[in-house]
DNA sequence: GTCTATAAGAGGATAGAC
DNA sequence: GTCTATCCTCTTATAGAC
C-alpha cells in the first residue's frame, strides 16, 4: 500500500511525495496544506516538486487514481452480473475493502467535498458513486427503500470515518458497519421482490 | 430565516454580510471563498467587512451561532426526558427539522469537515454530535446497533445533502430519510430491550 | 533530479480620511 | 459606517545554474 512505507531510497520521489502529500491533505485539508511544507516534510525544494508534478491538482489527481482503481474494477465487474440480491451484497463488501485499503484518501474526500468537487477528479467520483448507488437501488422502488441503499453506503463511509474516533478495532467496526448496510440492502430488496 | 431575504435597506449591512457569505462558504467552500469576493458581492469594499466582523472566521462563528441553537435546545430538552423510543424519535424528527431550516449552513459544515475541525466551531460541533449520538444509543448494546444510531443521524444527512440533487420533492425525500432513520433506532431499540 | 532565486499575485488585516 | 490606500505574508509557479 502507497501510505505506509517511508520509501527511504533515490528515485522513488515521486511516490514519496504522493505518500505526504496524501498525508498532509487528509490531516489538515487540501486547501491549508501548501507546497512548501510537503517539500520541507521530504527535505526537498518546492522546486523538486515541480520536477515531478505540474500542479498541486496533478498531486492528488496522481493519488486519487492510483488508489481508486479498485472501485472502477468492483463497477465493471457488478454491472456484467444479474442484479440479485447476493451481487449487492458483495458489491458492499468490496466497497467497504477498498475503502479500508485507502483510508486517508477515502478521508480526504469525505472531509474536502468542497474542495473535491471544484477539482477534475470531482466529477469522476461523482460519476463512480452514481454508478454504484444505480447498482444498489431498484429505480420502481418505494423512496425509503431507495434511501436505505444510499442509506448503506453512507453507513460504510460512517464507519471508516466518524466510528473510528469513537470505538476501539477499527477492523470489528467495519464489519459491524458493513452487517449495517447489508441489513438495509437486504430489506430495500425484500419488500421489492416478496 | 437568515439565509432567504434580501435585507436591501442600510443598517442590515451585518446580516447581509451573513446571508452572502454563508452563501458563498456553502457553494464554494470556505477557504476558496476570499473576503474580497464577499465584498463584492455586496457592494462594498474589504475595509467595511472589518467593521462588522474581526476576522474571516468571526463571520461563520456568527453564523454558526445564529443557526444551530435549535440543536442546543433539542439536546438540552432530551437530556431532561426519559430514554424512551418515543424520545428518540422526536430527537429525530426535531433534528431533521432543524436542518432542512438551516439547509445551507449544515452542507457547508457537511462539506468543509476538515475545515470547520480547524476552526473553533468544530469543538463545539463535535460536542453536539456526540451528545445527539449519547441520547441515541444504548453504551452496552452490541456494536452493530451503535452503529444503527449512527447511522440513523447520518441518514438524516445525505437525505439532507446527495438526495436533495437526485429525486425530485426535497421535502418528500427529506420525509423518507426521516422514516428510515426511524426505523433504524427502533431496530437498535427493540433488539436492545426485546 | 535537485537546487537558488524570483516572479507575480492573492490573501487577510489595519490606519486613517470622510 | 464606509471608503482609499497600504502592509505584510504566504501562495503557486517558473527560469536557469549545478
Amino acid at each position: 500500500m502507497s501510505s505506509n512505507s517511508p520509501h527511504q531510497r533515490r528515485g522513488n520521489t515521486r511516490q514519496r511525495i504522493q505518500d505526504v502529500a496524501l498525508e498532509l491533505f487528509a490531516e489538515q485539508g487540501y486547501e491549508k496544506t501548501s507546497l512548501r511544507e510537503i517539500a520541507e516534510r521530504l527535505d526537498v525544494t518546492k522546486a523538486a516538486l515541480y520536477y515531478h508534478f505540474k500542479t498541486k491538482e496533478d498531486i492528488i489527481i496522481s493519488v486519487f487514481q492510483d488508489l481508486t482503481q479498485p472501485i472502477d474494477d468492483l463497477i465493471e465487474w457488478a454491472e456484467g452480473e444479474p442484479r440479485t440480491l447476493e451481487t449487492k451484497r458483495e458489491v458492499l463488501r468490496r466497497y467497504s475493502e477498498a475503502m479500508a485499503a485507502g483510508t486517508s484518501l477515502y478521508r480526504f474526500m469525505q472531509e474536502n467535498q468542497a474542495t473535491v468537487r471544484e477539482l477534475s477528479i470531482g466529477d469522476t467520483m461523482k460519476k463512480r458513486l452514481f454508478a454504484l448507488v444505480e447498482l444498489l437501488r431498484a429505480p420502481d422502488a418505494p423512496l425509503a427503500d431507495q434511501v436505505r441503499c444510499i442509506s448503506a453506503l453512507f453507513t460504510l463511509h460512517a464507519g471508516m470515518m466518524f466510528l473510528q474516533h469513537v470505538e476501539g478495532d477499527p477492523e470489528e467496526t467495519r464489519k459491524a458497519a458493513l452487517e449495517v448496510a447489508t441489513d438495509l440492502i437486504t430489506r430495500a430488496h425484500h419488500q421489492q421482490q416478496p
